[in-house]
DNA sequence: CCCAGTCCCTGCGCGC
DNA sequence: TGCGCGCAGGGACTGG
Protein backbone atom coordinates (compact mmCIF):
# COMPACT_ATOMS: atom_id res chain seq x y z
CA UNK A 1 0.00 0.00 0.00
CA UNK A 2 2.26 2.64 -1.10
CA UNK A 3 1.20 6.29 -0.56
CA UNK A 4 3.43 9.14 -0.67
CA UNK A 5 6.38 8.38 1.57
CA UNK A 6 7.01 5.09 0.14
CA UNK A 7 6.50 5.89 -3.29
CA UNK A 8 9.15 8.61 -2.86
CA UNK A 9 11.32 6.25 -1.35
CA UNK A 10 11.45 4.63 -4.49
CA UNK A 11 11.80 7.24 -6.54
CA UNK A 12 15.31 8.16 -4.56
CA UNK A 13 16.24 4.42 -5.16
CA UNK A 14 15.49 5.16 -8.65
CA UNK A 15 17.73 8.84 -9.22
CA UNK A 16 20.43 6.76 -7.60
CA UNK A 17 20.47 3.30 -9.14
CA UNK A 18 18.73 4.41 -12.20
CA UNK A 19 19.20 7.64 -13.59
CA UNK A 20 21.62 8.36 -16.61
CA UNK A 21 21.39 4.53 -17.98
CA UNK A 22 20.51 3.49 -21.21
CA UNK A 23 17.78 0.95 -21.80
CA UNK A 24 18.76 -2.06 -23.56
CA UNK A 25 16.22 -4.27 -23.30
CA UNK A 26 12.41 -4.20 -22.44
CA UNK A 27 10.64 -7.24 -21.51
CA UNK A 28 6.89 -7.50 -20.73
CA UNK A 29 5.73 -9.93 -18.62
CA UNK A 30 2.00 -9.88 -18.28
CA UNK A 31 -0.05 -7.21 -20.21
CA UNK A 32 -1.89 -5.96 -17.62
CA UNK A 33 1.04 -4.22 -16.48
CA UNK A 34 1.40 -1.59 -19.54
CA UNK A 35 -2.53 -1.34 -19.86
CA UNK A 36 -2.16 2.21 -19.76
CA UNK A 37 -0.15 2.22 -23.02
CA UNK A 38 -2.92 2.49 -25.40
CA UNK A 39 -0.67 2.26 -27.92
CA UNK A 40 0.12 -1.55 -26.93
CA UNK A 41 2.98 -3.76 -25.56
CA UNK A 42 5.27 -3.44 -28.79
CA UNK A 43 4.77 0.61 -28.89
CA UNK A 44 6.10 0.34 -25.39
CA UNK A 45 8.90 -1.70 -25.57
CA UNK A 46 10.01 0.55 -28.56
CA UNK A 47 9.65 3.75 -27.11
CA UNK A 48 12.02 2.73 -24.85
CA UNK A 49 14.68 0.36 -25.95
CA UNK A 50 17.89 2.50 -26.57
CA UNK A 51 16.47 5.60 -24.64
CA UNK A 52 18.45 6.48 -21.60
CA UNK A 53 16.59 7.48 -18.29
CA UNK A 54 17.46 10.77 -17.10
CA UNK A 55 15.82 11.58 -13.89
CA UNK A 56 13.26 10.35 -11.23
CA UNK A 57 10.32 12.14 -10.63
CA UNK A 58 7.06 11.91 -8.51
CA UNK A 59 4.23 13.69 -8.09
CA UNK A 60 1.51 12.51 -5.38
CA UNK A 61 1.86 8.35 -5.49
CA UNK A 62 2.94 8.61 -9.64
CA UNK A 63 6.97 8.91 -10.89
CA UNK A 64 7.68 9.45 -14.43
CA UNK A 65 11.38 8.89 -15.35
CA UNK A 66 12.09 11.35 -18.63
CA UNK A 67 13.56 9.99 -21.86
CA UNK A 68 16.29 10.96 -23.98
CA UNK A 69 18.07 10.11 -27.33
CA UNK A 70 21.60 8.48 -26.59
CA UNK A 71 23.06 11.77 -27.84
CA UNK A 72 21.32 13.26 -24.89
CA UNK A 73 18.54 14.89 -26.49
CA UNK A 74 15.70 15.41 -25.03
CA UNK A 75 13.06 12.53 -25.94
CA UNK A 76 9.88 14.63 -25.23
CA UNK A 77 8.38 11.56 -23.52
CA UNK A 78 8.96 9.96 -19.83
CA UNK A 79 8.13 6.18 -18.23
CA UNK A 80 5.23 6.93 -16.31
CA UNK A 81 4.32 4.15 -13.25
CA UNK A 82 2.06 3.70 -10.64
CA UNK A 83 2.95 0.94 -7.88
CA UNK A 84 -0.74 0.67 -6.75
CA UNK A 85 -1.48 -1.38 -4.23
CA UNK A 86 1.16 -3.93 -4.04
CA UNK A 87 4.09 -2.84 -6.88
CA UNK A 88 7.47 -2.72 -6.45
CA UNK A 89 10.46 -1.39 -9.10
CA UNK A 90 13.50 -2.87 -7.89
CA UNK A 91 16.96 -3.04 -8.67
CA UNK A 92 18.49 -6.57 -8.54
CA UNK A 93 21.50 -8.21 -10.33
CA UNK A 94 20.61 -10.29 -13.57
CA UNK A 95 21.63 -13.44 -11.33
CA UNK A 96 18.96 -13.16 -9.34
CA UNK A 97 16.24 -15.64 -9.76
CA UNK A 98 12.88 -14.07 -11.11
CA UNK A 99 9.55 -13.74 -8.77
CA UNK A 100 6.35 -15.13 -9.75
CA UNK A 101 5.06 -11.60 -10.14
CA UNK A 102 7.42 -10.11 -12.41
CA UNK A 103 5.87 -8.26 -14.83
CA UNK A 104 8.55 -6.49 -16.20
CA UNK A 105 11.95 -6.34 -16.81
CA UNK A 106 14.34 -3.69 -18.50
CA UNK A 107 18.49 -4.40 -18.89
CA UNK A 108 20.96 -1.38 -19.17
CA UNK A 109 23.20 -1.18 -21.82
CA UNK A 110 26.34 -1.17 -19.02
CA UNK A 111 25.25 -4.44 -18.07
CA UNK A 112 24.88 -3.50 -14.77
CA UNK A 113 21.32 -4.63 -12.24
CA UNK A 114 18.13 -4.72 -14.09
CA UNK A 115 14.92 -2.70 -13.41
CA UNK A 116 12.09 -4.95 -12.37
CA UNK A 117 8.36 -4.36 -12.19
CA UNK A 118 6.86 -6.45 -9.90
CA UNK A 119 3.26 -6.57 -8.72
CA UNK A 120 1.09 -9.28 -7.08
CA UNK A 121 -2.12 -7.57 -7.77
CA UNK A 122 -1.74 -5.80 -10.93
CA UNK A 123 -3.39 -2.46 -9.58
CA UNK A 124 0.12 -0.89 -10.77
CA UNK A 125 1.24 -0.11 -14.53
CA UNK A 126 4.05 1.70 -16.70
CA UNK A 127 3.27 3.76 -19.85
CA UNK A 128 5.21 5.55 -21.92
CA UNK A 129 3.52 9.47 -21.95
CA UNK A 130 4.39 13.01 -23.98
CA UNK A 131 6.37 15.14 -21.17
CA UNK A 132 7.68 18.25 -22.71
CA UNK A 133 11.49 18.51 -20.62
CA UNK A 134 11.20 18.34 -17.31
CA UNK A 135 7.36 19.21 -16.83
CA UNK A 136 4.71 16.65 -15.27
CA UNK A 137 3.26 14.78 -18.08
CA UNK A 138 0.12 16.16 -19.14
CA UNK A 139 -1.83 12.33 -18.37
CA UNK A 140 -0.72 13.54 -14.49
CA UNK A 141 -1.50 17.63 -14.33
CA UNK A 142 -4.95 16.48 -12.72
CA UNK A 143 -2.79 14.90 -9.46
CA UNK A 144 -2.75 17.88 -7.38
CA UNK A 145 0.67 18.76 -5.74
CA UNK A 146 1.52 16.90 -2.76
CA UNK A 147 2.17 18.84 0.71
CA UNK A 148 5.56 18.18 0.87
CA UNK A 149 6.08 20.38 -2.03
CA UNK A 150 7.33 23.65 -1.74
CA UNK A 151 4.64 25.34 -4.09
CA UNK A 152 2.11 23.14 -2.19
CA UNK A 153 -0.69 26.38 -1.78
CA UNK A 154 -1.97 26.14 1.89
CA UNK A 155 -4.38 28.80 1.49
CA UNK A 156 -5.90 27.39 -1.15
CA UNK A 157 -6.28 23.85 0.28
CA UNK A 158 -7.92 25.31 2.86
CA UNK A 159 -10.27 26.93 0.62
CA UNK A 160 -10.93 24.05 -1.76
CA UNK A 161 -11.28 22.09 1.27
CA UNK A 162 -13.91 23.65 2.74
CA UNK A 163 -15.86 24.56 -0.72
CA UNK A 164 -16.39 20.66 -0.88
CA UNK A 165 -19.73 19.14 0.34
CA UNK A 166 -18.58 15.77 1.47
CA UNK A 167 -16.69 13.82 4.18
CA UNK A 168 -12.72 14.81 5.12
CA UNK A 169 -11.57 11.59 4.81
CA UNK A 170 -12.90 10.89 1.43
CA UNK A 171 -11.60 14.81 0.63
CA UNK A 172 -8.15 14.05 2.06
CA UNK A 173 -8.30 10.48 -0.25
CA UNK A 174 -8.88 12.47 -3.36
CA UNK A 175 -5.76 13.04 -5.33
CA UNK A 176 -7.10 16.24 -7.25
CA UNK A 177 -7.06 18.01 -4.26
CA UNK A 178 -4.05 17.03 -2.32
CA UNK A 179 -1.45 14.60 -3.53
CA UNK A 180 0.14 11.53 -1.96
CA UNK A 181 -2.26 10.27 0.87
CA UNK A 182 -3.83 6.85 1.26
CA UNK A 183 -6.02 4.94 3.45
CA UNK A 184 -3.11 4.74 6.48
CA UNK A 185 -2.40 8.67 6.48
CA UNK A 186 -5.42 9.71 6.08
CA UNK A 187 -6.67 8.23 9.22
CA UNK A 188 -3.64 9.01 11.23
CA UNK A 189 -3.69 12.89 10.01
CA UNK A 190 -7.16 12.66 11.20
CA UNK A 191 -6.41 11.02 14.84
CA UNK A 192 -3.34 14.09 15.25
CA UNK A 193 -5.95 16.84 14.09
CA UNK A 194 -9.09 15.06 16.53
CA UNK A 195 -11.15 15.04 13.56
CA UNK A 196 -13.71 11.79 12.60
CA UNK A 197 -13.18 10.92 9.34
CA UNK A 198 -16.89 11.55 8.61
CA UNK A 199 -17.09 15.12 9.54
CA UNK A 200 -18.86 17.22 6.56
CA UNK A 201 -15.90 19.49 5.41
CA UNK A 202 -18.28 22.59 4.55
CA UNK A 203 -18.45 22.55 8.40
CA UNK A 204 -14.56 22.63 9.24
CA UNK A 205 -12.81 25.89 10.90
CA UNK A 206 -10.04 27.07 9.18
CA UNK A 207 -7.89 26.08 12.47
CA UNK A 208 -9.66 22.50 11.94
CA UNK A 209 -8.27 22.77 8.49
CA UNK A 210 -5.03 23.86 9.76
CA UNK A 211 -4.60 21.29 12.26
CA UNK A 212 -5.47 18.38 9.80
CA UNK A 213 -2.59 19.64 7.07
CA UNK A 214 -0.03 19.68 10.31
CA UNK A 215 -1.09 16.76 10.66
CA UNK A 216 -0.64 15.48 7.14
CA UNK A 217 2.74 17.28 6.72
CA UNK A 218 4.20 16.26 9.98
CA UNK A 219 3.07 11.94 9.14
CA UNK A 220 4.29 11.83 5.91
CA UNK A 221 7.21 13.78 7.38
CA UNK A 222 7.88 11.01 10.41
CA UNK A 223 6.98 8.43 7.82
CA UNK A 224 9.24 9.08 5.22
CA UNK A 225 12.52 9.26 7.61
CA UNK A 226 11.66 5.88 8.93
CA UNK A 227 11.66 4.93 5.11
CA UNK A 228 7.95 4.75 4.84
CA UNK A 229 5.41 2.47 6.13
CA UNK A 230 5.50 -1.79 5.43
CA UNK A 231 3.35 -4.46 7.26
CA UNK A 232 5.26 -7.16 4.99
CA UNK A 233 7.47 -7.94 2.06
CA UNK A 234 4.68 -6.28 -0.08
CA UNK A 235 6.05 -2.77 0.12
CA UNK A 236 9.93 -2.37 0.01
CA UNK A 237 12.72 0.11 -1.65
CA UNK A 238 14.51 -0.65 -4.56
CA UNK A 239 16.66 -2.72 -3.11
CA UNK A 240 13.80 -4.95 -1.70
CA UNK A 241 14.25 -3.28 1.79
CA UNK A 242 11.61 -2.55 4.19
CA UNK A 243 10.25 0.73 6.23
CA UNK A 244 9.65 0.97 9.53
CA UNK A 245 6.79 3.47 10.40
CA UNK A 246 4.35 0.65 10.73
CA UNK A 247 6.26 0.74 14.98
CA UNK A 248 4.73 4.39 14.80
CA UNK A 249 1.12 3.96 13.95
CA UNK A 250 -0.95 5.34 16.77
CA UNK A 251 -4.49 4.38 15.06
CA UNK A 252 -4.25 2.29 11.37
CA UNK A 253 -4.92 -1.38 12.11
CA UNK A 254 -4.62 -0.95 15.54
CA UNK A 255 -8.26 -1.73 16.63
CA UNK A 256 -9.03 -2.64 19.95
CA UNK A 257 -5.47 -1.26 21.47
CA UNK A 258 -5.02 1.95 23.36
CA UNK A 259 -5.36 5.03 21.74
CA UNK A 260 -1.60 6.48 22.46
CA UNK A 261 -2.88 9.95 23.64
CA UNK A 262 -5.98 8.80 26.00
CA UNK A 263 -6.33 4.88 26.13
CA UNK A 264 -9.59 4.45 24.60
CA UNK A 265 -9.63 1.06 22.69
CA UNK A 266 -9.18 2.21 18.79
CA UNK A 267 -12.30 1.22 16.88
CA UNK A 268 -12.34 -0.02 13.10
CA UNK A 269 -15.49 1.14 11.08
CA UNK A 270 -16.24 0.50 7.25
CA UNK A 271 -16.33 3.30 5.76
CA UNK A 272 -16.17 4.14 1.90
CA UNK A 273 -16.04 0.33 1.53
CA UNK A 274 -12.50 0.27 3.62
CA UNK A 275 -11.35 0.23 6.95
CA UNK A 276 -11.18 3.22 9.04
CA UNK A 277 -9.41 3.63 12.64
CA UNK A 278 -10.29 6.21 14.57
CA UNK A 279 -10.22 6.93 18.54
CA UNK A 280 -13.73 6.84 19.73
CA UNK A 281 -13.00 9.47 22.48
CA UNK A 282 -10.18 11.53 20.59
CA UNK A 283 -12.44 11.82 17.27
CA UNK A 284 -15.87 11.63 18.04
CA UNK A 285 -18.50 11.00 15.41
CA UNK A 286 -20.15 14.01 13.97
CA UNK A 287 -23.58 14.38 15.10
CA UNK A 288 -25.93 13.21 11.86
CA UNK A 289 -27.55 16.72 10.64
CA UNK A 290 -28.78 18.16 7.43
CA UNK A 291 -26.01 19.02 4.67
CA UNK A 292 -25.34 22.61 4.85
CA UNK A 293 -27.49 24.91 1.81
CA UNK A 294 -25.68 25.83 -0.73
CA UNK A 295 -25.06 29.21 -1.14
CA UNK A 296 -26.56 30.19 -4.15
C1' DC B 1 -18.88 20.50 -12.56
C1' DC B 2 -19.32 17.71 -8.50
C1' DC B 3 -19.80 13.68 -6.04
C1' DA B 4 -20.73 8.61 -5.03
C1' DG B 5 -20.48 4.03 -6.47
C1' DT B 6 -18.32 0.15 -9.16
C1' DC B 7 -14.75 -2.56 -10.81
C1' DC B 8 -10.21 -4.25 -11.46
C1' DC B 9 -6.85 -8.11 -9.18
C1' DT B 10 -4.49 -11.97 -6.16
C1' DG B 11 -2.90 -13.99 -1.75
C1' DC B 12 -3.91 -14.89 2.76
C1' DG B 13 -6.37 -16.06 6.95
C1' DC B 14 -10.35 -17.76 8.88
C1' DG B 15 -14.52 -20.61 9.77
C1' DC B 16 -16.87 -24.70 8.78
C1' DT C 1 -7.48 -31.24 4.44
C1' DG C 2 -10.10 -28.32 1.53
C1' DC C 3 -13.06 -24.89 0.09
C1' DG C 4 -15.32 -20.49 -0.09
C1' DC C 5 -15.45 -16.05 1.48
C1' DG C 6 -14.00 -11.51 3.13
C1' DC C 7 -10.47 -8.41 3.10
C1' DA C 8 -6.50 -5.56 1.63
C1' DG C 9 -7.48 -0.55 -1.50
C1' DG C 10 -5.77 3.35 -5.62
C1' DG C 11 -7.72 5.24 -9.29
C1' DA C 12 -10.13 5.24 -13.83
C1' DC C 13 -14.48 5.23 -15.13
C1' DT C 14 -19.59 5.93 -15.11
C1' DG C 15 -23.92 7.71 -13.97
C1' DG C 16 -26.89 10.75 -11.38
Amino acid sequence: MPELPEVEVVRRGLERWVAGRTVATVEVHHPRAVRRHLEGTGHFVAALTGRTLTAAHRRGKYLWLPLAETDGTPAGQALVAHLGMSGQLLVEKPSQPDGTHLRARFTFTDGGRELRFVDQRTFGGLAVEPCAGEEIPARLAHIAIDPLDGSFDTDAFSAALRRRRTEVKRALLDQTLIGGVGNIYADESLWRARLHGARPTDRLTRAQVAELLEGVRDVLTESLAQGGTSFDSLYVDVNGRSGYFSRHLAVYGQADRPCPRCGTPIVRESFMNRSSYSCPRCQPRPRSSPARPRRP
